[in-house]
DNA sequence: CTAATAACAGTAATCGTTACTATTATTCAA
DNA sequence: TTGAATAATAGTAACGATTACTGTTATTAG
């Protein structure tokens, strides 16, 4: 059914060997060096081939492209609106997380799914009294 | 600084007046047949501008067009991933989650923002064994 | 009434992403 | 090992949602 590439081998790489959360822009600039005929409808074309497979993890941030995770454990995200970074939420926070999704369903018979789960809001450092602390 | 516009009341009211959640598409076809020259760039620039003064919400669906909700009271929402519903969260469900905000504040130090927040999952029709149930 | 300017309509441009097409690479069985 | 079948590729064109630009119109304040 699927044939095995390079390319995708290399796209899968560069998102477990990471562990920011690169963009597809990311991951064509940054295999393009050594693989100057890659191209960009390869990388999406791979990527959405692994989040189809389960090895890679979409994050839709509203305005902005989509980000990809190749983080195999199952953990979800935070996303400051001010500085607009992404914070990786994992142990505790993750459990709250999950804690909240039984209550809710109990609740409401609505199944939420919290992986690709990305809340917004401000970061702790943007949240201070000094503006501008989070370049 | 701002000045009238009918234009701006127009838009607005097609929001107010509307329990679901227009698209910008919508609206523009909505006011079209009775404004003729209406633009599309006049129904954006407004809505945006209503988002800002805080009389309308935005909320961003991954790989739809943004949705925009005239409802005064602050409520949350969700969508179903497989029959692409958007359900309001209010009273008890609205009340869970604030406290969960809560919860998660004190825990990880990071403000979400619930309003404007959309949970994705399945939805209680949805969640049955009979396929196809959610048209 | 008039000058200043916010908002408009219409159109072009942007951005992220997907679709198309001809070519290349992988696979599997003879 | 060869070769047909076809998945995957590179390159480019198209797409949909949204924003930016430009010259004109409408609102406002003096």
């Amino acid at each position: 059914m699927s044939k095995y590439s390079r390319q995708r081998e290399m796209i899968l790489d560069a998102l477990t060997g990471n562990r920011c959360h690169p963009t597809a822009d990311w991951v064509y600039n940054h295999l393009k060096p050594d693989n100057p005929a890659l191209s960009m409808g390869t990388v999406y074309r791979n990527l959405n081939f692994l989040v189809e497979r389960g090895l890679v993890r979409k994050l839709s941030v509203p305005g902005e492209a989509d980000r990809f995770d190749g983080q195999a454990d199952t953990h979800m995200h935070f996303r400051c609106r001010q500085c607009g970074s992404l914070i990786d939420l994992k142990g505790e926070a993750a459990e709250e997380i999950l804690d909240f999704a039984r209550r809710f369903r109990d609740l409401t018979g609505l199944e939420m799914d919290p992986a690709g789960l990305v809340l917004e809001g401000r970061c702790e450092a943007c949240s201070g009294d000094s503006p501008g602390n989070c370049s």
